[in-house]
DNA sequence: TGGGGTATCATAACAACGTGACGAAAAGAG
DNA sequence: CTCTTTTCGTCACGTTGTTATGATACCCCA
């Protein structure tokens, strides 16, 4: 059997998602409400909780697109003979334009800004993209014996660390005006060129223990 | 005048802030109500508005606590004759046990988490003192001829910022399990490391504009 | 010693929020 | 044309942050 035709289709949720990041980007976070974001798109609380279920639904779905475009941009981005420079590139020129256009959608889908229950689970597969798409740069560098005894896991995970850091500290002002993206180059430049240093460990670090 | 005494001293204050943290820590930021604290303690709803005067005043003395027990930790660290090591050991020591022991002061005042109207004018005060406690480390560092061409302020930005990254990363558990510490210190000693080698441009730095 | 005066208290009321429940509506099946 | 099924719009409920409303406790002064 057959019921009443769904009129809230995807065409709605793109706008529902479009609006909702609008908002956001606008006047923050907490202004984010689902009546507000249905009524900006003409329909009802209803359109959101079929198609997502609940808030949270349209904030894990802001995040996983978020994913999708940082995954998108960094599989797009060209390579050149330097593996190393190629690295700092993509977190300039990918990464930080990235977080810089969709501040709500880094705050988001990045950093789970959320204050609401776990969503980590959920985005965790959208994540995974993007995260390959580093690997696989960080992985040149490694094959140009550029990276030590280090593991390309865990110089991807110490990569990522630095642009989320510089991200959230650019996004909160806290940066010299105009400086940014010098400060971006100068920071990523410097740890690939650590990755490079053959003696990594400084004296107290074979005396300490967790 | 005079009028009746007060009786919401600073002594509830903290007893308030203490529950806060508490109640963030074991739920979240989302669970967190005037009212809830407010029962917590034993008291109503109007001592937090008589002493903070909105949630948000009660969330912005959290980070500024965070920042109090920040700098004062890093004030108390010691220091050996070897700068870089001792800038290494402050991300490990100081930043990191304090992000992952009071995970939501961290996500308060350090990464202002807050979905709420601004509280950075409120907090950068607070934070001052803790930055400066770094960028005296940091100074050590250029003063030992360690930091390239860098200012002072641009490498503390950029250490800072790896910091918070790698705080985030673990608070959302993204680490290998039992190696966090060591990937902390991996990261920051590549990082320190960098800051000395001379030619820290990539190539493609000088062609790359704003 | 006893009444104002005043500042602070506890409480209730208000608007807005997320969300589940209810009846109305719309299209195919018989 | 009627029935069934699915979805829709709307409303009600509990909770939130915050603000008015009396009530209360203390000091000053006569």
């Amino acid at each position: 059997m057959v019921g009443r035709p769904r009129e809230h289709d995807e065409r709605t949720a793109a706008a529902l998602l479009e609006a909702a990041e609008r908002t956001i980007d606008a006047a923050g976070l907490e202004v984010l409400s689902v009546r507000r974001v249905a009524d900006e798109v003409g329909t009802t609380t209803r359109a959101v909780y079929s198609l997502f279920g609940s808030k949270n639904g349209l904030l894990v779905a802001l995040g996983a697109r978020a994913f999708e475009m940082l995954g998108a941009a960094i599989a797009a981005q060209a390579t050149t003979g330097s593996p190393d420079a190629d690295l700092v590139d993509a977190g300039v020129a990918v990464f930080r334009r990235f977080a810089i256009g969709h501040p709500s959608l880094f705050r988001i889908g990045v950093q789970q800004t959320l204050g609401s229950p776990r969503v980590a689970g959920q985005l965790t597969n959208a994540s995974a993209g993007a995260f390959a798409g580093l690997e696989t740069r960080v992985t040149r560098v490694k094959e140009a014996g550029l990276l030590g005894r280090r593991t390309v896991r865990d110089a991807s995970c110490e990569f990522h660390s630095l642009c989320e850091g510089l991200a959230a500290v650019e996004l909160r002002g806290l940066m010299t005006p105009g400086e940014e993206e010098r400060i971006w180059r100068d920071a990523l430049a410097a740890l690939v060129a650590g990755f490079a240093v053959p003696v990594l460990q400084t004296h107290r670090s074979a005396t300490t223990k967790e």
